[in-house]
DNA sequence: AACTGTATAATTGTATACAATGAACTGAAG
DNA sequence: CTTCAGTTCATTGTATACAATTATACAGTT
């Protein structure tokens, strides 16, 4: 433990139980039970029942009179994902760019001149992480609550999804090369541009994941 | 009570409280307690706080020490909500398209119908709710719970958004022509056609809204 | 007057006891 | 062997007691 800041039990079992779903250590049609989380994660049944509560909001377990129904996420709900990303996060890139300052540019410099670091570096987990992030921060700059509460939890689904076998080959450079070009736009504070860049990019990492998912 | 499915108090206090603060019983930047809800509701604080939990998970209230703040949904909130479902709801009617069955199709042919009969009868609330229908079917016939997931909350909060002052003057007889034409393009399994149509639709729901807006 | 430290009290977070629901099993009847 | 009624028991739903956090007020100091 690094982070002393508390974090709820409610948030930490949240984490915990979506991070141990969408990587596939319950598979679908499992099923839960409140009490066998309290014998496993050691607290009691109330922060347990928070999270599972988060998690059937986000329609990722089920709830009824038998337990805890794990559904997870499917390969077409990733695929779905990727069309809703498709259509809005070039929307995200857009507001981003009119609304950005030199401040915020700068942290998405430093997520961008991470990735290509870290390329060097052939570190695939730090690239992940700064990957997420350049997105994430993204959704920030856009200054709209619903745009980002809406790309969150998509964008995060499709990380996590079986421990996010994308950007593992030969998609990470070109991956970055595209979210340097996105940046520039966002720095010319041109929104079509920068738009129209981003809805492209998206369209690749699908396409990428779509051909990997076949290899199985 | 009509509905006698036992529905969780949890349920029943989310509903009530989420309608509350949309229609602006609760305003901006007021403060709650659980302690005040347990005294207003009766419930014990148990299932208040899971409803509240839903609520600030959907960033309509944010928790803190000094208890429930009260966020809503401001005007800048409902204009980004319409740009997103401008982009999706289309595809949403083109999955529609593709899928729905004959039994399906009777059901949206239902709300149709209603929602005309509704118009000849000045019956506004009724109207409400088919339109509500008649858009939340199209979500479900999509067969896409990524597609539903995303724009029942962004649709629910439009609808219940200070009390839906939406389609009160002339827009109902409008937009009723416009899901005819939906439905038609439907009907026909023409998804390309279905998408276009529901696009324009919600953009026209969008423009009215704004220049209501403007009248207060 | 402004600031700081401290004590208080109000709030949310967590644990646990109890109630209600309904799934699953058992046994008898057909 | 199948079906149906009844019972049991595991599971979620709810209430309440207790812990931990922190906002707030106030006194003291500079």
């Amino acid at each position: 433990m690094f982070d002393h800041r508390t974090v709820s039990l409610a948030d930490q079992v949240f984490e915990r139980l979506e991070n141990d779903i969408l990587s596939g250590k319950y598979t679908h049609g499992e099923i839960l039970t409140e009490n066998k989380l309290v014998a496993e994660l050691g607290t009691s049944r109330t922060p347990i029942r928070e999270a599972i509560k988060r998690l059937e909001q986000e329609h990722i377990v089920a709830i009824d009179q038998r337990g805890i129904h794990i559904l997870g996420v499917t390969p077409k709900d990733v695929a779905d994902i990727f069309d809703l990303r498709i259509r809005i996060e070039g929307l995200a890139a857009e507001r981003a760019a009119e609304n950005i300052t030199d401040e915020e540019l700068a942290e998405l410099k430093e997520s961008l001149d991470l990735q290509e670091f870290y390329l060097m570096k052939h570190d695939a987990g730090r690239i992940t992480f700064q990957d997420s992030r350049f997105h994430e921060l993204i959704y920030k700059f856009s200054r709209s609550t619903v745009i980002r509460d809406t790309l969150f939890p998509l964008h995060n689904k499709t990380q996590k999804y079986r421990r996010a076998l994308v950007q593992n080959k030969g998609r990470a450079a070109g991956s970055i090369e595209e979210h340097a070009a996105i940046y520039e736009a966002i720095a010319a504070h041109n929104g079509k541009l920068a738009a129209e860049r981003m809805t492209d990019h998206v369209t690749h990492a699908k396409e990428h994941l779509l051909s990997e998912e076949g290899e199985e």
